[in-house]
DNA sequence: GATCCGTGGTG
DNA sequence: TCACCAAGGAT
C-alpha cells in the first residue's frame, strides 16, 4: 500500500481549519463536550453552542451538579437530545469514578455513557496525544476511496479501526496528525457528493482515482423519512418542554393539534422511557 | 448487524 | 423541490 501518511501530514499542516477544539490548551473536557456535540451534527452548527456550554459548566463536576433538565435545555436545537442526557450521565460517572478527571485510556472512556469507538479514541488522541485509530464517517470515506477503490464506504464496522491503524505512522505525534488529517480531508476535499480531487494531496495514490472513479454502489442504509416520523413528533414535544417558561406543561397543552394524536402520545411515552421527560400530576417536564 | 434517534443546510 | 448528508451510540 502506498504511503498516505506523509502527504496527509504535510497537507494538514498547511490546510487545517482553525477550529475551537484544536486550540492549544483547550482541555480534555472541552474536547469531550465538542465530540458529543459533533456526533451526527455538523461542525458549523456545533461551534456556536460550544462556548456557552463550557462557560456554564467548565468541568465535569460542574455539569454533574446540575439537573439533567438544564443540560437538555442548554443543548437547544443541536438534535438527538439523548446526547445531552448521556453527556450529563458521563459527567456524573467521571466525577464519581475518575475523581472528576476525563479518563485518558480507551477502555475507561468506552465504559462511560454515550461514548463509543469514535469518541473514546478521539479523546485519547486529540485531548491527550495518545495513540489509537480514530475513525469517523469522513475517515471511512477517505479509506474506502484511497485504499479500497470504492466510491462510498461500507456501513461502519469494527474492521474500520484496523484499516485506519494500518496507515498510521510509527510516531505517536504523527499518528495523531494523520487521524486528524484523514477526517479533515474527508470533510473539506474528499466529500460525499462532489469530491475536489484536484485539491487532494493523495490523488496520485488514490485507488478510486486510479480505477477511473467507478460507481461501486452504496450499500449504506438510507435514513428514514423525517416528515411524519416519530422523531419529528418527539422533536416537537421536546421543543415545547425546552421553551416552557414554567418548566412544566399540562399534558393537554403538549402539541395539542398534532395531526396524529396516537403518534403524539406514543412519542411522549418514548421520551419518558428515554429519561428525556417526566410526567406527574398531569404535567410534563424535562427530567429533574 | 439492523434500527432508532433531531435538526438544518445544500446540490 | 427534496433526498442526501452530517466528527455516532445504544439497544
Amino acid at each position: 500500500m502506498p504511503d498516505l501518511a506523509t502527504p496527509l501530514i504535510e497537507w494538514y499542516r498547511e490546510n487545517a481549519r482553525d477550529l475551537p477544539w484544536r486550540r492549544a490548551g483547550f482541555g480534555a473536557w472541552g474536547v469531550l463536550v465538542s465530540e458529543f456535540m459533533l456526533q451526527q451534527t455538523p461542525v458549523a452548527r456545533v461551534i456556536p453552542h460550544l462556548e456557552g456550554w463550557l462557560e456554564r459548566w467548565p468541568s465535569p463536576a460542574d455539569l454533574a451538579a446540575s439537573a439533567p433538565a438544564d443540560a437538555v435545555r442548554q443543548w437547544a436545537n443541536l438534535g438527538y437530545p439523548r446526547r445531552a442526557l448521556w453527556l450529563h450521565r458521563a459527567a456524573i460517572e467521571i466525577r464519581d469514578r475518575h475523581t472528576g478527571v476525563v479518563p485518558r485510556d480507551v477502555d475507561a472512556l468506552l465504559a462511560l455513557t454515550g461514548i463509543g469507538d469514535y469518541t473514546a479514541r478521539a479523546v485519547v488522541v486529540f485531548a491527550y496525544g495518545g495513540r489509537a485509530p480514530v475513525v469517523d464517517t469522513n475517515t471511512r470515506r477517505v479509506l474506502a476511496r484511497a485504499v479500497d477503490g470504492r466510491s462510498q464506504p461500507a456501513p461502519a464496522a469494527k474492521r474500520d479501526l484496523a484499516a485506519m491503524d494500518a496507515i498510521l505512522p510509527p510516531s505517536d505525534d504523527d499518528a495523531a496528525i494523520v487521524n486528524a488529517a484523514a477526517m479533515e480531508l474527508g470533510a473539506v476535499v474528499c466529500t460525499a457528493r462532489a469530491p475536489r480531487c484536484d485539491a487532494c494531496p493523495i490523488a496520485d495514490r488514490c485507488a478510486w482515482r486510479a480505477a477511473g472513479y467507478p460507481d461501486t454502489g452504496d450499500d449504506r442504509r438510507r435514513q428514514a423519512r423525517y416528515e411524519g416520523s416519530d422523531r419529528q413528533a418527539r422533536g416537537a414535544i421536546l421543543k415545547v418542554l425546552r421553551d416552557a417558561a414554567t418548566h412544566a406543561v399540562p399534558l393537554g397543552d403538549v402539541v395539542p393539534d398534532w395531526h396524529d394524536p396516537r403518534q403524539r402520545d406514543r412519542a411522549i411515552d418514548s421520551l419518558i422511557a428515554d429519561g428525556l421527560a417526566e410526567a406527574s400530576e398531569g404535567l410534563l417536564r424535562l427530567p429533574s
